[in-house]
DNA sequence: TACAGTGTTCGATGATCTACGAACGTTCGG
DNA sequence: CCGAACGTTCGTAGATCATCGAACACTGTA
């Protein structure tokens, strides 16, 4: 059965393995931390934030990295609560959790944004 | 010349090689989030906001680190800004630089604070 | 059905970090 | 002056992390 795997995998009806969320009321200050600590990964929350939900797909971010550290990076956001994604054919948009992180780590993302002016 | 070597150290008339501060002005949002990101370190911040300033000295804080370790990680604090240290005699007492810190980070330290309720 | 585009997973590598014991320097009390 | 107390520095060992290339899986299109 299909819909075995799917259960499994939390989703309905995709044939694709569903992205493992966390919502930001279940993250721990540590996992915030430490998932800010990185630069790349700063990078793409500023750049999230500039623009609209599920605007951007995983490809269209400009890091130093291959596409195999990026897709890392994304997962340590997304266990961070700090970033949805939604499948989208082949492609994986990208929302930021900006009013549910804020709400869990007050002025936390707001520094993050705010860096370099 | 003794002068030499305590003008090298910043200080004026100690013995004793001085801690190197940094502003909190002049710390780099990395820094701080690494800083904080470590478990021992938060602990070390927690236990001295509980405290006045200048109260503790480095070996008084409960942390299931050795003397040695203990030393690194106020060393962290310290280029981090998050705190100020000063020789007592053989000891060394410390002080949240809490005004400081908040107002070039607004918010962080709270969160730190206010981790476990 | 083949193929190009997108993103994930695997295994390995190198760097970084935490942690420790040992040795050292300094300060103060006996 | 000797020794205990305090904290730092050094060298090392172990764990963790970021990174990469290669292989894989899925989607939509020609």
């Amino acid at each position: 059965m299909a819909t075995a795997r799917a259960a499994a995998e939390g989703t309905a009806s995709g044939h694709r393995a569903a992205p493992v969320h966390v919502e930001p009321a279940d993250v721990p200050l540590e996992a915030a931390l430490v998932a800010l600590a990185d630069p790349v990964r700063r990078t793409l929350v500023r750049e999230l934030a500039g623009a609209t939900d599920w605007e951007r797909t995983c490809g269209t971010f400009d890091v130093p990295v291959t596409k195999a550290t990026l897709s890392r990076h994304f997962s340590v956001l997304r266990e961070a609560g700090l970033l949805e994604q939604r499948d989208a054919g082949p492609r994986r948009l990208n929302r930021l959790r900006r009013a549910e992180f804020d709400a869990r780590f007050p002025g936390l993302l707001d520094l993050v944004l705010r860096e370099g002016e």
